[in-house]
DNA sequence: CGAATAACCTGATATAAGTCATCTTTCCCG
DNA sequence: CGGGAAAGATGACTTATATCAGGTTATTCG
């Protein structure tokens, strides 16, 4: 399967809005597009393996991509799925670490590659991109706290259904009065987000089917009660 | 119980070497110094409370601290503890949003307090201290992944044995022929950094103990067979 | 197009670990 | 120093969820 290099502008990316670069001054943008190799790559494809050494750092022009880590079993725990706009592999290249994680593709993507030096010259210029990354950085580390506390105390059936209310925040498109999680996920993956078993994530979604929750719609969820599934989630007060 | 103030110089903080201020030019260094609040707490005394607003970072000076989120059934999950030299509460400062963690003092600490205006002033004039705070953040990241995926797949059983020895790691003091925890925590604690059940973490530790792998002393736990822990653990092959 | 493969589903079973109840020991603080 | 509270320990019981096994349906690709 040969990578296939794409180009567009920087400047005319649909989702420089979406991300990081949003507002940048016109020169570090035109340096970071100067020096980007952008690649369309194909469902299962991976982008970057745990335990090898980050040279730069991804911008998500297309697609989805999963980032995940795999136990001594092989089990696979999914810490990230990536949108277009969002950032891939930073964390290993701020660090200075090896990768932790891998990245593999989910949905057919454009992915641009920005070289770790014109990353760090524009970081170190520009300390009004340096404290967004910052603040993002930091804005994640809320997050995955959170994560933490939920796996460490809630029921997978609490965790599934919050999961699935988190990803209707990043990947819903509201439609017929409700909200289709735009996102081709594997009940395997659904039960490498939530950390359980596969079996048990089919158990659970057919049950929050019947009971109206959540209806399927070729390999994606619709949410049709979101505060149903907030109480499933024990977010709020039954 | 009053706040009892106390002060040192910067300069002259023994853990100043532990700390991402090591290394700081003097100016810097002495403008911290000059805004900095130092106080004495007591054991179970709150440094700070989720949900509020941070005004500041600490900075570690003596004693212990734990990092903890309740859920909505009043269980504990710590986060994070906290030792000489430590930053404290910068995550949400940096991320601009409320805690979402409370501190708590586990035994007597020292701590200064370092004013948002000033944190940030040196930041930014400051590059390297900069890079290394988000390098420390980052770092930070990488380990949380790390917990999510053992939170996700392993079993409490290899999660206590984990757990016992990166406490080791970071509170560990040799003699003995072996490595003390030096850490006074309550079983209860221990549960809620493994993401148990307190009665559960007193089993596994007594078995340990049975096996000969760990002895208590005090309220402090020995590692005597780190390599049988670390197969306990699941890190090595059987 | 049709075989091979992967994804999905269902049922039966085992067990790790949570919960509740009770008792003992240790630790504070007045 | 002694009484009360917190921490630690143990046993009995329940259950959520992993695992295994055996199916069916859907996709992929030669």
């Amino acid at each position: 399967m040969a990578k296939v290099e794409f180009n567009i502008g920087c400047t005319l990316c649909e989702h420089l809005k979406d991300s990081l670069f949003q507002g940048m001054n016109p020169e570090d943008l035109s340096r970071i597009n100067n020096h980007k190799t952008c690649i369309q790559y194909k469902k299962g494809q991976n982008i970057f393996y745990e335990g090898t050494r980050p040279t730069g750092m991804y911008c998500m022009n297309g697609g989805k991509v999963k980032v995940y880590k795999n136990n001594m079993q092989g089990k696979e725990f999914i810490v990230y799925i990536a949108k277009p706009g969002d950032f891939l592999g930073y964390r290993a290249l701020l660090s200075e670490e090896f990768y932790q994680a891998t990245a593999t593709v989910l949905e057919d993507a454009k992915i641009c590659f920005i070289p770790k030096e014109s990353f760090f010259e524009v970081l170190q210029k520009n300390p009004v991109f340096m404290k967004k990354v910052v603040q993002a950085v930091c804005h994640e580390m809320g997050i995955m706290e959170e994560k933490l506390a939920e796996l460490a105390h809630k029921s997978v059936r609490e965790r599934l259904a919050a999961n699935l209310l988190m990803l209707k925040e990043s990947y819903g498109v509201e439609g017929e009065g409700s909200v289709l999680i735009d996102l081709a996920l594997s009940r395997e993956d659904l039960a490498s987000i939530v950390g359980t078993a596969t079996e048990t994530v089919i158990r659970l979604l057919s049950e929050f089917k019947s009971d109206g929750l959540i209806s399927f719609e070729g390999k994606k969820i619709r949410v049709l009660e979101p505060k149903k599934l907030a109480k499933q989630a024990d977010l709020i007060l039954a």
